[in-house]
RNA sequence: GCCAGGGUAGGGUAGCUGGUCAUCCUAGGGGACUGUGGAUCCCCCGACCCGGGUUCGAGUCUCGGCCCUGGCCCCA
């Protein structure tokens, strides 16, 4: 038998209303926000990606090459692709530009908890503003979008600056192991690093940094900073909101391109992959061909969402069966469609069996039963039941309509 | 790429010191029931991941592969 490849899903409809409920939430937060959706292609030119994060990751990638041999390669994150999207057919447009995208990605990586094949991002990007107030508000609508779901998270703010003044006299190579190490709280490791270094004398200032946890304690390790000020202005910003979080030096974030403002989230019980969120402010425009513009954003891992929310309650909505012998078929259909303009769910039933098996059916699935019979289809009416009460009453297609809706009926015949 | 544990009807499972009809639950189909309920009873359908090896005989032991789950690495 054919199976579906590694690491991808299949989701059956139970799955999918509930993913379809969350991802309406999290679109309804970014709606608020005044962001607006965006898509861009599943695949694109492989450079996209490598101009980004660097050649390293074409391992990683679902790279190829097509009939006319150009090196393409399916997606394998948003952001890049969105500031494409943003050089190529938006540089116009008045600034500040809110976007946001729910979309799959692409990655060539060993599946495990949380971590797929193919999977889902949420994400926002704020284009061509570049103050305490754009961080502040990418961060509240990250955090809105996940509340909005109904994850419990743990929120963790931080800057590059102070930790990157605390490494200036390093070399390239030895920024990024020292980071590196931070990122993991790997400390022993850290301090053997340093010392090969010949740079011992930096493990104090970093550790002091990483466990800061007011602006105060963190500046106090750096001295005076040119970001001091924005940094205390967006801290006071995320107060005033009210905002749950933390204030964390010791975030990376991995590369290079993002400039100042750094955040990630954590969900529990996630396993080893547990961060839900990550962003901040970075500069793409120009790699990709555009002016230096500024940007803040952030992707959330729609999956692990999910995951960390177990069972998801889907709303229920009223649903009509439709039973009818061979003589009400066609008054059946009419009465199905009279249903659904009216918004409802309605189901006719398809089996051909006797009545007996249709109301077992319907009574299993349904909330309520319209039966077209023949003596139904006859006078014009049908048999309308209410399936939780038992309650059968004889209505014109109209009354039963605005029965099944919730709505009250002026006279209502009975059996 | 590495490590650990797994893979038996659609879903969940028992069997695993090699040898009887491979167990049970559930779901699905049919019937008791050709104008009305989720119950009950009866019947049916349906599985040992793939391939090699050992053996008279492999679901069971062994090797390889694939896949799943979790972890490492990586994480844009």
């Amino acid at each position: 038998m054919l199976q579906r490849p590694r690491g991808t899903r299949d989701f059956l409809p139970d799955e999918m209303e509930a993913r379809a409920e969350i991802e309406g939430r999290m679109r309804e937060a970014a709606r608020r926000f005044g962001y607006r959706p965006v898509r861009t292609p599943a695949f694109e030119e492989l450079e996209l990606f490598t101009l980004r994060s660097g050649p390293g990751i074409v391992n990683e990638m679902y790279a190829f090459e097509d009939k006319g041999g150009r090196a393409l390669t399916l997606r394998p994150e948003l952001t890049a692709p969105v500031l494409r999207l943003y050089v190529n057919e938006a540089r116009v447009l008045p600034k500040p530009l809110r976007w946001y995208y729910v979309d799959d990605c692409f990655r060539y990586e060993r599946p495990q908890k949380g971590r797929y094949r193919q999977f889902w991002q949420f994400g926002a990007e704020l284009i061509g503003v570049d103050s305490a107030g754009a961080d502040a508000e990418v961060i509240l609508l990250a955090d809105a979008a996940l509340r909005a779901a109904g994850v419990q998270y743990e929120l963790k703010v931080g800057h590059l600056a102070l930790l990157r003044s605390l490494l200036v006299d390093l070399d390239e190579t030895a920024r990024r192991t020292v980071m590196g190490l931070l990122d993991k709280r790997e400390m022993n490791a850290l301090r053997d690093a340093l010392t090969d270094l010949g740079r011992a004398d930096l493990l104090g200032s970093l550790v002091a940094l990483v466990g800061a946890t007011t602006l105060d304690e963190a500046f106090a390790v750096t001295g005076p900073l040119p970001e001091e000020a924005r940094l205390r202005e967006l801290v006071a910003l995320l107060e005033a909101a009210g905002l749950e979080y933390s204030l964390n030096f010791g975030i990376v974030r991995g590369l290079d391109y993002y400039t100042g403002m750094v955040f990630e989230g954590f969900a529990a019980n996630l396993g080893a992959e547990n961060q839900i969120v990550g962003g901040g402010a970075y500069r793409l425009a120009h790699l990709f061909g555009g002016e230096d513009t500024p940007s803040c954003g952030f992707a959330i891992g729609f999956d692990r969402v999910m995951v960390a929310l177990g069972e998801v309650a889907v709303p229920h909505r009223t649903v009509v069966a439709i039973l009818s012998t061979p003589e009400g078929a066609a008054s059946a259909f009419r009465a199905a469609a009279a249903l659904r303009a009216a918004g409802l769910r309605a189901e006719l039933d398809l089996s051909g069996k006797g009545l007996g098996a249709q109301m077992t059916k319907a009574a299993k699935t349904a909330d309520f039963a319209v039966l077209i019979g023949a003596r139904e289809a006859e006078a014009g009416v049908v048999a309308f039941k209410n399936l939780s009460t038992g309650l059968q009453e004889t209505l014109c297609l109209e009354d039963a309509v605005a029965r099944a809706a919730g709505r009250e009926v002026d006279a209502p015949g009975s059996r």
